[in-house]
DNA sequence: TCCCGTGTTGCAAACGTTTCCAGTCAAGAG
DNA sequence: CTCTTGACTGGAAACGTTTGCAACACGGGA
């Protein structure tokens, strides 16, 4: 400390104008130019400004010149709201997360939103924080806004405000990575089962038999699948599985982190622990730093979900992945087809295990 | 490889019910039910019912009670675009980021949704991919989309197009970390200048004289704040600067990982590197790892901002820290503030150097 | 008894568009 | 020369709300 002064000395921003005496910048004062100004200084109708600025056929090539010329000069834009409650389309799409923490979101969100922005549609991103309340005001809150489709990462897939939700007739859905049965809904869905399946099988080739698995709950489909995956590598090997190594019931880092203290401190001790997504990264890799534990030399690790932070720092960790930015993409374009009136389906986005330094050692 | 056929058969799904014959999910077949069927149903008239509904005071208990009840029994839920049509109020506030593949601005853009929910408003996000063009575009749709207010993260404080986008009779602005000179807006500026200087002070006090810095342009604010602390805590130790060190002037990875090559390569080499933003920390850090050069061992090595994935993995790395939630937050209280009709003003988020293990070594 | 405030309700005009419909005009067909 | 057709234009209704204003009933004071 002792700086304080100089932090002082240094604080002054200068550059910016504060304080103009005139507050026109709130809400109200904002008169803005509407098709009326343009048809009025045109001399044409309200309807003739409006069929020349939207490309409408039936106006001749004078009349669409002319109020172009005139709405450039006037800097009309069109009033979105208007538009939308006329023509009854908000060209919004709604983006339901369930925790928009996790960094995979934003790599899927930016995605997603580039693919809708060049189809000129704008995203509204709403967090539910890992909860089923805030999760169904979030559906309320977009229905009211009128979104054109609603792209959904559910927090569970047995909410009880579910069916309200996406049953009936309403906009289209993609759901991304869930699976709701009875319901018509577009989703994207990753094929954990095959990547798991490979990083296990790596695993028991290379003599592991004592492996821990430590993943969210299995209401949602990631966790099911990934089961499938694990379970089926086991069978295939014919070797027997160790259900007191798995622990499936958290996606937080600090379930991971009690649960990973755990299974650590067994006898014998899992040679190899597998990480289901960004919670259970952390969670682990810090119990394993508590115990002083090297993954790749005294035990075996695998991160299922390349997270996007791991290319930057950890690039020495094994990965079972999947293109996240493809998933997003996907995702916006199921909703596009949706809003076209095609029906629903179903998008499979494949995975696969990815070999470093961090899945070996253990044994 | 050779797995093919495994994946196949872990593929189907089930569960989902994609191809119902009826496709009533399209955009249209969507009758919702408005204010005018709740007031046929309760016999009263329509101006009864938003009264009742929106909290008007002169409503009776008994009619309050009654269109309620209908309202519920309707599943009536506001038409939030008329209502915005009318009200010339939209409860939505856009993000304009300059480029949302930045974890920080992950965080960030989440504190700040999270508060503007709470005060019932919505976030649009729009990306500008650190393009001027997509930028003013961008702009443009959240005019047109009437939001209450804008919370922008520029690409530079020196567009052509931003006057136009900021200047004149228009709804509040908050700056993120931007100043631009002459116009009306609110900001939240990070003083980044106080923690810059307590880490090259730092530095310059355990000998090291060649000390690199490795940043974006400076036509924003935080590369020029950045670099005021630098040049004073040289100045304050009444020590030559070496400008031949610097590299101001992209804030992506390749530009960093290119300077930092060479900056590696001269002689005498830097005995200390600072890093400034996502972009430099990637790149500097993957051209140590090139060269085998360990930071906290043959170099000493800061970063500026503490990039929310590093508290994973490299928690040894020294940083200049500021609460990013935090700026989020004030963001949000700074837009609320101006549609309050409040005369914008600037925040200031302080910055502090947090030493750890990377930043040793290298004299 | 009359008048007037008070508390409540209904009517109708906006908000800024799109779009249906009817009308005009000129050109070509009969 | 008249009729039809087609290309274009203008008028007005509608989208679902909010809100200013008028109307009404009721009770109390003069």
């Amino acid at each position: 400390m002792g700086e304080i002064g100089l932090a002082i000395a240094l604080k002054s921003p200068g550059g910016l104008e504060v304080a103009s005496e005139k507050s026109e910048t709130s809400r109200s004062g904002n008169q803005r130019v509407t098709i009326r100004e343009v048809a009025a200084k045109a001399e044409v109708a309200l309807s003739s400004v409006s069929r020349a600025l939207s490309g409408h056929p039936d106006v001749s090539d004078e009349m669409r010149k002319r109020v172009k010329e005139i709405a450039d000069e006037l800097g009309y834009e069109p009033n979105l709201v208007a538009q939308s409650l006329r023509s009854g389309v908000t060209r919004t799409i709604g983006f339901v997360v369930r925790d928009i923490n996790n960094p995979m979101f934003a790599l899927l969100a930016r995605s997603c939103e580039n693919e809708l922005r060049r189809n000129g549609y704008s995203m509204i991103i709403v967090n539910s924080d890992g909860n089923i309340e805030n999760e169904n005001r979030n559906f309320s809150l977009l229905r009211r806004r009128r979104v054109d489709g609603i792209i959904a990462s559910l927090v569970s897939e047995d909410s009880p405000y579910l069916r309200k939700n996406l049953e009936g007739p309403r906009s289209p859905i993609v759901l991304l990575d869930r699976e709701v049965k009875g319901i018509s809904a577009s989703a994207v869905l990753a094929d954990h089962a095959a990547g798991v399946h490979e990083a296990v099988t790596h695993l028991i080739n290379a003599g592991h038999r004592e492996i821990a698995f430590i993943t969210g709950s299995n209401n949602v489909y990631p966790t099911r699948n990934r089961l499938l995956g694990f379970t089926k590598a086991f069978e295939d090997a014919n070797i027997e599985m160790r259900p007191d190594l798995m622990a499936i019931g958290g996606f937080d880092a600090e379930y991971a982190l009690s649960h990973a203290r755990i299974l650590l401190h067994r006898n014998p001790a899992p040679t190899a622990i597998l990480a289901g997504g960004h919670g259970a990264l952390m969670g682990v890799s810090r119990a394993l730093k508590e115990k002083k534990i090297t993954m790749g030399k005294e035990i075996a690790f695998i991160a299922l979900d390349q997270l996007p932070y791991l290319e930057v720092f950890s690039d020495n960790i094994s990965t079972v992945y999947r293109d996240t930015e493809a998933i997003g993409r996907e995702a916006a374009r199921l909703i596009l087809e949706g809003m076209d009136g095609e029906k629903p389906r179903v998008s499979l986005i494949e995975s696969q295990f990815i070999e470093r330094a961090s899945s070996q050692g253990g044994i």
